[in-house]
RNA sequence: UGACAUAGACUGCCGCU
């Protein structure tokens, strides 16, 4: 059974669910019972099939035919609905969890809903939950306070996030890489620098060895306040470290150089990323069309167009969007009315 | 011993002030 699972774990990666049903399908016919970890596996390839509906009416049979689960069943559920980006209809879940008696939600069923309330914005009702669970005795740790921390930052309160790390070090939790980057990225889009600097060397200090990701945010952060230089220094520094920059690094610098009117530049950039061995993505390729476009060089920007699709990539409604926006700029309506054209046929959405 | 759930970075337009 315990491989028999197994399996089906492989098939859900692999987004073939229907095939894990047919393993269930063998194991019921073969006699054994199947547990709380089979049923889980499949539920969780439902919800990351994006079907979540599926899930829910898979777990009413479940329980209509008294197989067993655990507080992961109701785990995975509820972080399946708020992937799905319904955290209100998790927080009525788990309402029904608790109303039922089913099982006493933890630590991770909190975390799951209060980051699905903060992704959609509803940060305020994620402190309210915060506070709930403190009230039942489960006490927040890393995860819960870089959830809160991040909502907060994306919605502006940079104090109210700074104020909640600050109780977090206070309540002896240790941050780690992941909410120190958190933190450090909400101060750089809210444009705090020195914020974000001082917070760096904390970390440091800490003992806590900053990653890719980090030293993204930072240069995305000083890109965007137009220190260039540092931003340089610190790409500088990450590529001779042990810290390679990754496809989005390159993406930030490539994005802050078309915004800067160095699109010339930016292509150069293109390139090199290639060099080094970080292949682009669309997201690099739409940047790029954008810096030309900016310019109003629509020659180039189409030229790039095309060798990015000879290059195998597909471009997507963002690549249109930019070229269609460039010529409309530049009141070549006819070029613009082509390219609608040519996406509708292309299947893309015209939106 | 070994199978299941949670947190961090990048692209266009529009809308909002």
């Amino acid at each position: 059974l315990c491989t028999l699972t197994i399996l089906i774990n492989c098939l859900c990666h692999l987004g073939l669910v229907d095939f894990g049903f047919s393993v269930l399908g063998s194991i019921l016919k073969r006699g054994f019972e199947p547990n709380a970890f089979t049923f889980n596996t499949l539920i969780r390839g439902l919800c990351s099939k994006n079907v979540i509906g599926h899930a829910l009416e898979f777990f009413r049979k479940v329980v209509a035919l008294g197989y067993p689960r655990t507080e992961v069943t109701y785990g995975t559920l509820i972080n399946g609905l708020c992937k799905s980006g319904d955290a209100v209809k998790a927080v009525l879940f788990l309402r029904e969890i608790d109303q039922n008696g089913w099982c006493i939600p933890n630590l991770v069923v909190y975390n799951m809903i209060i980051d699905g309330l903060c992704k959609q914005g509803l940060e305020k009702e994620g402190m309210n939950l915060f506070t709930e669970m403190k009230g039942k005795g489960i006490s927040p740790d890393v995860v819960t306070y870089s959830s809160m921390i991040h909502g907060l930052c994306n919605s502006c309160q940079w104090k109210e996030a700074a104020a909640l790390f600050d109780e977090m070090m206070n309540l002896g939790i240790r941050p780690n890489i992941v909410i120190f980057t958190a933190m450090i990225d909400g101060f750089c889009k809210g444009g705090r620098l020195e914020e974000a600097r001082a917070l760096f060397n904390i970390m440091l200090r800490e003992g806590v060895v900053p990653d890719c990701i980090t030293y993204t945010c930072l240069i995305q952060g000083l890109c965007n306040s137009g220190q260039w230089k540092e931003a340089n220094q610190l790409f500088q520094q990450m590529s001779q470290g042990e810290v390679s920059p990754s496809v989005v690094t390159f993406n930030i610098l490539v994005t802050a150089l078309c915004t800067e009117g160095k699109a010339k530049e930016a292509h150069e950039l293109f390139y090199l990323m290639i060099q080094k061995g970080v292949e682009p993505n669309l997201i690099t390729c739409n940047a790029l069309i954008d810096g030309y476009c900016l310019l109003g060089q629509m020659d180039q920007a189409m030229e790039f167009f095309t060798s990015m699709m000879s290059r195998g990539y597909t471009p997507d409604t963002i690549t249109y969007s930019t070229l269609i926006y460039g010529y409309c700029k530049l009141k070549r309506m006819n070029e613009a009315w082509q390219l609608v054209k040519e996406m509708a046929n292309k299947g893309i959405i015209v939106d």
